[in-house]
RNA sequence: GGAGAGGUGUCCGAGUGGCUUAAGGAGCACGCUUGGAAAGCGUGUGUACGGUCAAACGUACCGAGGGUUCGAAUCCCUCCCUCUCCGCCA
């Protein structure tokens, strides 16, 4: 959520900067309903003043045991014309907090400009795309004699987006998960931490995948708001809604590997080969709560240790900063990382990294108590997947195929796979 | 699933219809006192919105949402959560 103030007072900016990001604010609407809503609170707010007074004298004349039946006709309306002063006031700004709780978060001006994803900026690469002095396979065909990647299975079992992962390919899978936690704990420092992967509306709300985006989500079928997270940013990030943190406790990094639930409506044709694109996946998450002035730090430190688990692999990438039409709702800037997967001869995504400011954290009320105001203040957060473990299990698959079918274990992952340097994916 | 007890500010805790403008205590901040500290004493101490150059001031907030009333932390209804005991259970 903007700053109230951005909507109140420069509103004609932000609609500038907003539609870098390709979003049209309803200027004259918003204009409208502010200036309603300012009327009806000053006059909500006298009304209530005169109940007040007038119960308060009402009490004293009772309890000095005058005739209070004059002052009880004094008030006979006022109730009437609170409510429906009230009423009013009360729909102008349930209509003015929905078109509020739907605009996204401004670009940062360091966001390029641009529609698609054609537009975004490539700020480093790392590596040289592979090469192989044979034909590189896909991880769909590398893996289709063994059936070691079940995808009809999963298909029987579910329904299509699904995967089952066999023998040394679901260890390899796993191996993937405790090398990043480890990494991340023992080097960058991060708390490792576990949550539920079911949660309600009011934390999909805070991180900013509702109300906007309920399409993209599983919801239970439950008469309480129960979702499937779509990722582990929702519970981390919740845990300081509504609370305010010691600035002494401030920066917190927390890692924290969750499955990934996403419905992806509205990618019918997309990525259906493979699992590049799954309804279910897992996910190691990078999370940080930081005081307001250190996020944009954060958010370069957070994308290096990303970096670093890709580079720890010996996976060619790339880096992107997201253009403006690219950008997610929430986010004021996002670094992509891009992996090289020779199978498709691409650059595919495999890491979002973005700062979110304060917007996330005034949606969920998520403050801090600034030692030289004394004041509780909105904090900032940043996050990051690092990485997203599926498709990190077929970058591996594919750049470090052989041509014999068998696949090399990156160094960094030997003492997880106990020891091998190689699998067959053949039988 | 059954029975019971609760949810009040940063924390503890009083408050069962009207000087509650939420008592009292702790903590914290500042001041006095002191050689210095502790103790003691005094003063202050929430959030959001409106208002203002700034203030004064006004409004709302006692788990959430409704209701009764001139007036609700207090009475009524629904829901959520916590704790204790019993049952079941990975």
């Amino acid at each position: 959520m903007l700053d109230p103030i951005l909507i109140r007072h420069e509103l004609a900016a932000t609609a500038a900067r907003l539609l870098t990001k390709g979003f049209e604010l309803d200027v004259v609407q918003i204009q409208s309903l502010e200036s309603q809503r300012k009327d009806l609170q000053v006059e909500t707010e006298e009304l209530q003043a005169t109940r007040n007074s007038q119960s308060k004298a009402i009490g004293q004349a009772k309890s000095k045991g005058e005739d209070i039946q004059p002052l009880l006709d004094a008030v006979a309306n006022l109730g009437d014309q609170l409510d429906s002063k009230k009423q009013a006031l009360e729909a102008v700004q349930s209509r003015l907090n929905e078109l509020l709780m739907a605009i996204p978060n401004v670009p940062d001006d360091t966001v390029p400009a641009g529609k698609s994803e054609d537009d975004n900026l490539e700020v480093r690469t790392w590596g040289d795309p592979t090469e192989f002095t044979f034909a590189a396979r896909d991880h769909v065909d590398m893996t289709s004699a063994s059936g070691k990647m079940g995808f009809e299975e999963a298909t029987k079992i579910t329904g299509s987006r699904f995967v089952t992962l066999r023998g040394q390919l679901a260890q390899l899978h796993r191996a993937l998960v405790q090398f990043m936690l480890n990494v991340h704990t023992v080097e960058h420092g991060y708390e490792e931490i576990y949550v539920p992967y079911i949660v309600n509306r009011e934390s999909l709300t805070g991180t900013g995948q509702l109300p906007k985006f309920e399409e993209d989500l599983f919801k239970l079928d439950d008469e309480r708001d129960f979702y499937l997270i779509p990722t582990a940013e929702v519970p981390v990030t919740n845990m300081v809604r509504d609370e305010i943190l010691d600035a002494a406790v401030l920066p917190q990094k927390f890692v924290c590997h969750s499955p990934c639930f996403r419905s992806e409506a509205g990618s019918y044709g997309r990525d259906t080969r493979g699992m590049i694109r799954q309804h279910q996946f897992e996910k190691v998450e990078l999370v940080m709560m930081v005081r307001p002035e250190d996020s944009w730090a954060a958010l370069e430190e957070l994308a290096l240790n990303a970096e670093t688990i890709l580079q720890k692999l010996g996976l060619p990438y790339r880096v992107v900063n997201l253009c403006g039409g690219d950008l997610g709702f929430a986010a004021a800037k996002t670094y992509d990382l891009e992996v090289w997967l020779p199978g498709q001869g691409k650059y595919r995504e495999i890491s979002s990294c973005s700062n979110f400011l304060d917007f996330q954290a005034r949606r969920m009320q998520a403050r801090w108590r600034n030692p030289e105001t004394g004041k509780p203040e909105l904090m900032h957060t940043v996050n990051g997947s690092a990485l997203a473990v599926g498709r990190t299990l077929v970058a591996v698959l594919e750049n470090y195929q052989q041509e014999d079918g068998s696949v090399r274990i990156p160094k960094a992952l030997q003492a997880y796979m106990g020891g091998e340097t190689v699998i067959s994916l053949e039988q």
